[in-house]
DNA sequence: TTCATTGTTCGATGATAGCCGAAGCATCGC
DNA sequence: GCGATGCTTCGGCTATCATCGAACAATGAA
């Protein structure tokens, strides 16, 4: 008579408080890992891993692995957008629910990653030059235009034909620890970050052990005037 | 920690199968009886009986009563919008599901009930005079504006005043046993269905006990010509 | 009234699934 | 190499919840 469980196995998966939880806390577009998400659901690792893999298997989520860890990130605007309507139908319901804060600004705006800039500002870069053209991603190999050489040379004196080298890609999009989006990372992630503090754009914080990179008002603005702030909007996909 | 259920509880209303049939069954936006859909889901009364408490608790769907019967609704849209967009994922990630047939076509077009006209056509009609601006229907009553009245009395020589009858309004929405659409009943909805056979224009079939109503050839085109075919699409509410 | 139909409530049963402890891989840093 | 960290798999426990039988309430028809 009737057939399989269409549209209930999906809303099954959200059904889960734990997973709801998890969902929820992807939902800006950010990639989170396993064990951030136990302690977002408030569970144990191992019944997270349960859950995610099951929210896996529904195509809800992605994951991205990366050293130890394993990000995870909702497969697409469209998840966001149906978790969206659910919410909305449960507020009219009478149901609500409270936000997470923030915390360590000064780490969350600038830091070091290895030897590249990271956080706010490394994400917003990475976005700023995708929208300008002067990148062009492919999953998760990215590589620098024509206009990307050009402007490199030009703006920042980089030439892109010293970059390469033999076992380290010249760009390389690196998930941000703060941001959960990417960064540019690889050879001309390097070359940027000395480049900037070569220029007095940008130093690395005095306090032995800190990664933490603070920028000059005048090393701001110039990096305002070349890679803008276009903050990616929440539902862009990294 | 965490706030309380959120969208996990109204997932988890959609997440199981039995009440997961029955909301897509209700997706076009008809209505249909408490028993109609346990049979749609495959379930016994009872069991229905509950699931359809908990959906109406959760805010997904209303019920409208009449006479013996109780006939449910999504409560607007925005609810069938998320369904869509659950059934979407479902479709990405790989699930498929069946559709119903109709059945009785001579009886879903046009039949008496009671004493006006009821079916495809029935609906059909107040739809068009709800967009022709012939009544106004404000919840579950509707009345006759003055437009209306001119166009009854030019159309189809029906004076109005003579329909007020102490104990019977002259519009009422009756919700159409087959569209499960409102259709158009009171005084009015008897006039107007005496007056199409006093015309010629239709005539209740001759098998006793039909309720099927026959138009002629002539009769559907002074029809159509005085109430369109304006048909209502999926997600208009009633 | 009496009967039939529709829908509900109650109680018991059963199966699904979330949960955690313990152990097993994989990766990173030393 | 070693230990530490992050994540997964396995096994068993428990609770939630869908399901149906039976009885009850409400409405319409004869």
């Amino acid at each position: 008579m009737k057939a399989g469980p269409d549209i209930a196995v999906i809303a099954s998966l959200v059904g889960d408080p734990a997973r709801a939880n998890m969902l929820t806390a992807l939902m800006d577009g950010r990639a989170l890992t396993a064990s951030e998400l136990a302690h977002q659901a408030g569970i144990t690792p191992q019944t997270a891993s349960s859950h995610l893999s099951k929210l896996e298997a529904g195509g809800l989520i992605e994951p991205e692995k990366q050293g130890r860890h394993r990000y995870y990130r909702l497969t697409g605007p469209d998840v966001a957008h149906v978790l969206e309507g659910l919410a909305g139908l449960a507020e009219r319901a009478g149901h609500t629910r409270v936000r997470t804060g923030p915390k360590e600004p000064a780490l969350r705006r600038a830091r070091i990653c290895y030897d590249h800039l990271a956080g706010d500002l490394g994400v917003q870069m990475l976005n700023s030059m995708r929208s300008q053209r002067l990148v062009r991603q492919i999953k998760q190999s990215i590589e620098l235009t024509s206009e990307g050489k050009r402007f490199m040379a030009q703006a920042l004196q980089i030439d892109a034909n010293t970059l390469v080298h033999p076992r380290r890609p010249v760009c390389k999009a690196c998930l941000d620890w703060s941001e959960r989006r990417h960064h540019l990372a690889g050879t001309l992630g390097a070359a940027l970050m000395s480049r900037f503090t070569e220029l007095n754009w940008a130093a690395r914080d005095p306090t032995p052990g800190s990664r933490v990179v603070n920028f000059t008002r005048t090393g701001e603005k110039r990096f305002a005037a070349l890679f803008g702030d276009a903050t990616g909007h929440a539902l862009a996909k990294t």
